[in-house]
DNA sequence: CCCATAATTAAACTAAAGTTGACTTATGAG
DNA sequence: CTCATAAGTCAACTTTAGTTTAATTATGGG
């Protein structure tokens, strides 16, 4: 930082994105809003949250954009550290406890 | 196939495993739980799967085995094909709407 | 307008995820 | 036990995500 300024860090607070519905179904665009909208909401710009997980700016900025082709355990690392998770939802439990060990369906014989 | 048997496809039905309390906070072995009883729910081999969606059975092993060290995108696939699905949790409202444009907080001068 | 800061993008390189093909368990049917 | 099939693993190679450095847009304050 340059000392030009005497204040601690006011720079650019950057308009919030507002939080999405997260009731809606999982989407990129949701997370990726998600996302920027928690980073904002803290007051954290992209490279204090860069250098506090040794991430790229160019990386966090891939992953707050709604990009797929990033490492899961990047986006978990970011999630986890601006407070956010997932939940798993099954739909349509097929599966369920499978209690009958011997035949029970495909029987042909 | 080759044709040594008559029947369908009744091969290995492996042991199932249950689906894990999704209500637990998320976790790599949640996930890797609720994929396998998933897939093995809807008597699917991994190479069904991994036919499915072009995915190689070392890739598809790695995600099932709650590796984070696969792409986003991958985990996503596979999970929209077996019908799981996130939902994003977000810790104690941070952010939230931001109605005022004008100063709020960090006022100092 | 001018300036400082933040966000976003680009190119060349490095690191790591993904593929391929074969091989090694594991497990249940017969 | 034997056999067939599914799961899991390995090594060499290919593809791509990630890094670095730098330049290029925004955006708000003064």
């Amino acid at each position: 930082m340059t000392g030009t300024h005497t204040k601690p860090s006011l720079g650019r607070v950057v308009k919030p994105t507002d939080m999405p519905d997260l009731s809606e179904a999982f989407s990129m665009q949701q997370l990726s809003a998600a996302i920027t909208s928690k980073r904002t909401g803290m007051k954290l710009k992209l490279t204090d949250v860069a250098k506090a997980l040794s991430l790229s700016k160019p990386t966090l900025v891939k992953i707050e954009k709604g990009d797929p082709n990033v490492t899961f355990i990047n986006v978990l690392r970011v999630m986890e550290y601006l407070g956010l998770s997932f939940s798993i939802i099954c739909d349509e439990s097929n599966s369920e406890r499978v209690s009958n060990l011997d035949e029970a369906d495909d029987v042909w014989y």
